[in-house]
DNA sequence: CCAACTCAAGCCTGTACATC
DNA sequence: GATGTACAGGCTTGAGTTGG
């Protein structure tokens, strides 16, 4: 009888006794719970067993018992296959190990079935060491330098107090057995042979694999490069632009890593995801040649003029686009056009110190920079003549031979059509340098690196972006541009939602609850994206932007610009009952009877035609095709969206509510995450009320402090007054 | 709860051969 | 001869799964 002290981490070393053990039976005696197990030899059962009583209370003990004809002990680790000698099984005191129980001694090995047998080399019985004993070889193996001979010499050594077999390595055959796996596990192979070894593990992923004359390899996440094939499809059949990035890091490895990346269109921020990558041991055109070769074999669609390629203007990767796919668009990052154009040593900028100076120099890139800032090309036609006049003749050639074609191609005014230019940057190719940068990071040994570990970072990270795709479009992320996270990072390009017009600006203030109406003082509180906040008091200071024009005041282009819901000083939510032309009392504007220029409700019934959220776009009434066309046209709309857009759609019986309940599915909801829901199904309905059936009164949901709409000339809303 | 099963990892042997 | 490596191949172990 033992008692087995049971491993914390849950191994059962214990149990391991050499032996083939049948389970046979289970019960629980009072709170000791116990299993039965019978002795097997050679497939058949034998009379003997072993129990195993463990406590609840206490699991971290095992009481052993064995019992029955302990002739029958043989069949130990070994080859004991048919026809060969059984082992001997060794009995000694060691309550370690299970099977060198004391009663051994006691037994008459007088049957010839049973008999045991000396290892035919050594002469010793044979025993099996026990896992600590091989674990701590392997450990020692691991940690030092010691040969195996030395190893093993010193674990008996060590072991001298207790000289059963079982606490010792059985010979030093085993030493050399645990070195061997080890370093069969924790060899580092060559390099090229794991590279070689990942065509066949991950299908389909290794898309080029070359060694010779220069060593080129394409891989591409197989599911990756699928779904980009169903986003072209769908792009270029709405002939819309997808932007993608192409740049080359450095400092991998000992060879050049080049990532091909996605602004992901279909969710909000455009967030970068790689699409496929080559590790290349030159920079020439040839090796560029063969990743867009290989990509576009994968992703034939890439070959359309739909496609932007942002790269950085190395001659190598243009040349390669050139090639194929010959009708994507290149677009160049306008820093490395400036470096080129000026500054990079080799090439212009020297050449133009050298010639005129630093001072010129810096005039010549002035220059550059207003060219590439031209809104259209007449106007770049008109200025690049203006300024030859004051260039050297020099530099007007060098510039007519290498730079104008560039200009032309990603000036303000050609990618600005694109819909890809940066006010602050023009256009850049940091997205392509973020995505590298990530790709390095997860890489730990950066200089030294392998192309296998890369090429597995690389497909680790399209694996990753693929699932954060998924988890978006699903709706269990909120991306808002920062997926994935560690793209994000560094210096990526920040996602610029921000809108560029005035009214857009406007519109986004209001959408981002910006602009708050004070009632204590009367004024607004404006707060603008940048700086501190203003307290405005419009007085009866009237507007003159041109492009509002107010109902019932055609062509006035003076509009008072009001609270659109006043808040009652208690700052309870006032009810929209309908107030009559001469009542002040709370309602939706019109209660300050100095207000000469708001229209009357008799005049606001005569001009409502259209009723909707200013800061959301008009959308057709639902049918089914528009329902596709919509989502098609919005390509942020997310699937919570659609459930929501599904739920709408139940409703959906008139046109006025249409047009409302449309307007919850637009990606404009996102612009207020504490509020995503602002047009509310209660205020819709109580829309559907007011608009169609005439009734008097419309709540806002709890916690609005202003309502905005827009009325265009010609509507009309029976009955009702705002 | 348990028997029967699968599977991968681990362990072990024999043989041949290389190096010191 | 001692030491060490490489390879093929078989058995056991331990963890997990499945179905009754």
């Amino acid at each position: 009888v033992y008692v087995y002290q049971v491993d914390k981490t849950g191994a059962m070393y214990w149990r391991a006794d050499g032996k083939s053990w049948k389970s046979i039976r289970s019960k629980n005696v009072g709170k000791l719970k116990l299993r039965l197990f019978q002795l097997l030899s050679n497939g058949s059962s034998v009379q003997f067993f072993r129990s195993e009583y463990t406590v609840d209370e206490n699991p971290g003990y095992v009481l052993g018992f064995y019992n029955g004809d302990f002739r029958a002990r043989r069949l130990l680790h070994g080859d004991s296959s048919p026809g060969k000698t059984p082992v001997k099984a060794f009995i000694s005191k060691d309550p370690e190990t299970p099977q060198s129980q004391g009663k051994g001694k006691d037994v008459q090995d007088d049957d010839d079935d049973y008999e045991d047998v000396d290892d035919d080399r050594t002469g010793f019985p044979f025993v099996t060491s026990h896992k600590s004993v091989k674990k701590n070889l392997s450990e020692t193996l691991q940690s030092t330098t010691m040969k195996p001979t030395a190893v093993y010499r010193q674990a008996t050594m060590a072991t001298f107090d207790d000289i059963s077999p079982s606490s010792q390595p059985r010979n030093i055959r085993q030493v050399y057995n645990i070195a061997s796996e080890i370093k069969r596990k924790t060899s580092v192979r060559d390099d090229m042979y794991e590279l070689f070894c990942m065509t066949r593990e991950y299908e389909k992923f290794v898309l080029n694999f070359q060694l010779a004359s220069k060593v080129n390899v394409v891989v591409a996440h197989p599911a990756m490069v699928a779904h980009t094939n169903d986003l072209l499809e769908i792009f270029s059949t709405k002939n819309e632009y997808v932007v993608f990035h192409y740049d080359t890091t450095y400092g991998v490895g000992g060879f050049y890593l080049s990532l091909m990346s996605m602004r992901y269109p279909l969710l909000e921020g455009n967030p970068i995801i790689v699409i496929g990558s080559c590790m290349h041991e030159a920079s020439d055109t040839s090796s560029h040649s063969q990743m867009f070769q290989s990509l576009c074999q994968e992703l034939p669609l890439l070959n359309s003029d739909t496609t932007i390629i942002r790269t950085d203007r190395e001659a190598a990767i243009s040349g390669a686009i050139r090639l194929n796919p010959p009708d994507a668009q290149s677009r160049y990052c306008w820093n490395h056009l400036r470096d080129y154009g000026v500054r990079r040593a080799g090439e212009i900028g020297p050449w133009a110190q050298k010639h005129f100076g630093v001072e010129a120099a810096h005039n010549y890139r002035a220059d550059f920079f207003q060219l590439l800032s031209c809104e259209t090309e007449d106007e770049y036609v008109l200025m690049l003549e203006d300024f030859r006049e004051t260039w050297d003749p020099q530099f007007q050639d060098y510039y007519n031979t290498y730079i104008n074609t560039d200009v032309i191609n990603s000036g303000r005014w050609a990618i600005q059509k694109l819909g890809i230019y940066n006010p602050d940057s023009g256009i850049t190719n940091n997205a392509a340098e973020s995505a590298n940068f990530s790709v390095k990071q997860g890489i730990k040994c950066r200089i030294n690196s392998r192309l296998y570990q890369v090429g597995l970072s690389v497909y680790y990270l399209q694996a990753f972006n693929l699932m954060e795709i998924t988890r978006g479009l699903t709706g269990h992320v909120v991306i808002d541009g920062k997926i994935p996270e560690d793209v994000s990072r560094g210096n990526a390009e920040k996602p610029r939602p921000v809108p560029t017009t005035t009214l857009g600006i406007a519109k986004m203030l209001v959408m981002k609850r910006r602009i708050e109406f004070a009632p204590a003082s009367g004024t607004f509180v404006v707060r603008g994206l940048f700086g501190p906040a203003h307290n405005v008091h419009l007085g009866n200071q009237t507007c003159t932007c041109a492009r509002v024009k107010r109902a019932g005041k055609k062509g006035s282009g003076r509009v008072r610009v009001e609270p659109s819901l006043a808040l009652s000083r208690q700052g309870k939510i006032p009810d929209l009952t309908p107030s009559s032309p001469t009542s002040s009392t709370g309602g939706l504007a019109c209660q300050n009877s100095s207000d000469q220029d708001v229209a009357s409700p008799t005049q606001a019934e005569s001009a409502i035609k259209k009723l909707r959220y200013i800061a959301l776009d008009l959308i057709p009434p639902i049918s089914q095709t528009n329902v596709e066309s919509t989502i098609l046209s919005n390509p942020k709309i997310t699937f919570g969206d659609l459930k929501s857009l599904a739920i709408q759609l139940k409703r959906a019986e008139c046109g006025v509510l249409n047009k409302l309940q449309l307007h919850c599915v637009g990606p404009s909801i996102k612009y207020d995450e504490d509020h995503p829901g602002w047009l509310t199904d209660a205020v819709i309905d109580d829309f559907h009320h007011l608009c169609v059936n005439s009734a008097k009164t419309v709540s806002l949901p709890s916690g609005s402090t202003h309502c905005f709409l827009e009325l265009e000339d010609g509507a009309t809303l029976p009955n009702t007054t705002l």
